[in-house]
DNA sequence: AACCGTTCCAACCGCTTACTA
DNA sequence: ATAGTAAGCGGTTGGAACGGT
C-alpha cells in the first residue's frame, strides 16, 4: 500500500513565502512535476504535497496568464458556464493560461454579480423573476461588454450531432441551459452560440471510442445517472472547442 | 487617523475518482 | 475483489487591500 501524502503535523500552512516559491520552482524546473507526495521533502519544503501541487498549478506555473480577464475571456466563461455549470476545470481548460481556481474566483466575484445585475440568474442563466432587471439588460453602460451574453445564456442545441454520445448528461445540461432566458416562452432569439460539441474536439484519444462504449454499456447496465463524467475532460487541449 | 464594511483571491478542506498493492 | 492512497476537483474560508465615513 502507498504511504499517506504527508505528515500533517509537520507541514506548514498559510501563505507561501518567496523562498518557498523559489524552492518549488527550482525543484520542478530541475525534475519536472513528478510525484507530489515526494516533492516537498525533495525540494526542502515543509509543505504537504497537495499544497505544493496547488501552489504550482494556481500560481507558479510559467504558462499562467494572470492579470485581468479580457472581454472575450469573460464572454467565454459565461458561455461555458451556461453549458457546463460549475465545472471550473473544464471551463479553465478552454481558457489558455487560466486556472480553475482563477476562473472560479472571477466568476464568484465578478461575473455572477454582473449577471445578477442584469437580471439573470447565474445558477441557471435564466432571466430571473425575482432578481433586479434593467429595462435593457444587454446594452447598459459598463456591462455592454457582456453583449454576447444573450447568446451565452443559451441557445438550445439544435442537434445532437455528436458522432458519439459523450454522455447523456451533458446534453441534459445543455438543454437545460439551452432553455434559459426564455422567460417562459420563446421571447428572444439567441443567434450565435454554437453548442455543437462534436466536430471541434481537437484531440481524439485512442481510448475515446472504447471508453464511451464502455461507459454507455456501464450506464446502460447500471442505469447510472451521475452527471459528472463528461468525456470532454480527457481532452488536454486548451483550444476553444465551442466557438469558432 | 481610526474604524468599519466590502471585495478579492490564495489557500485550505473535504469529497470523488482513478489507480495500485 | 478489495482497500488504501494520490491526484483532481469544487466549495469555502481567512485575511489583505481597498473605499467610505
Amino acid at each position: 500500500m502507498r504511504k499517506p501524502c504527508c505528515d500533517k503535523q509537520d507541514t506548514k500552512k498559510g501563505a507561501w513565502s518567496k523562498q518557498e516559491d523559489q524552492k518549488l520552482i527550482d525543484y520542478i524546473r530541475k525534475h519536472g512535476e513528478g510525484c507530489w507526495r515526494t516533492i516537498p521533502q525533495a525540494a526542502g519544503l515543509l509543505r504537504c504535497g497537495k499544497s505544493c501541487r496547488l501552489r504550482w498549478i494556481n500560481y507558479l506555473r510559467p504558462d499562467l496568464k494572470r492579470g485581468n480577464f479580457a472581454e472575450d475571456e469573460e464572454d467565454l466563461i459565461i458561455k461555458l458556464h451556461a453549458l457546463l455549470g460549475n465545472r471550473w476545470s473544464l471551463i479553465a481548460g478552454r481558457l489558455p493560461g487560466r486556472t480553475d481556481n482563477e476562473v472560479k474566483n472571477y466568476w464568484n466575484s465578478h461575473l455572477r454579480r454582473k449577471l445578477i445585475n442584469m437580471g439573470i440568474d447565474p445558477n441557471n442563466h435564466r432571466l430571473s423573476q425575482n432578481l433586479p432587471r434593467p429595462q435593457n439588460p444587454i446594452s447598459t453602460s459598463s456591462d455592454a461588454k457582456l453583449s454576447g451574453l444573450k447568446s451565452c445564456v443559451a441557445e438550445p442545441p439544435v442537434t445532437k450531432s455528436r458522432g458519439f454520445d459523450i454522455n447523456n448528461n451533458i446534453y441534459d445540461q445543455v438543454s437545460d441551459a439551452g432553455s434559459c432566458l426564455l422567460e417562459d416562452d420563446n421571447s428572444c432569439s439567441l443567434p450565435d452560440l454554437n453548442l455543437d460539441l462534436t466536430t471541434s474536439i481537437p484531440f481524439t484519444p485512442v481510448l475515446v471510442n472504447h471508453d464511451v462504449e464502455e461507459r454507455q454499456k456501464h450506464n446502460h447496465e447500471s442505469n447510472a445517472s451521475e452527471p459528472d463524467q463528461v468525456d470532454l475532460h480527457v481532452s488536454p487541449s486548451p483550444t476553444l472547442l465551442l466557438f469558432r
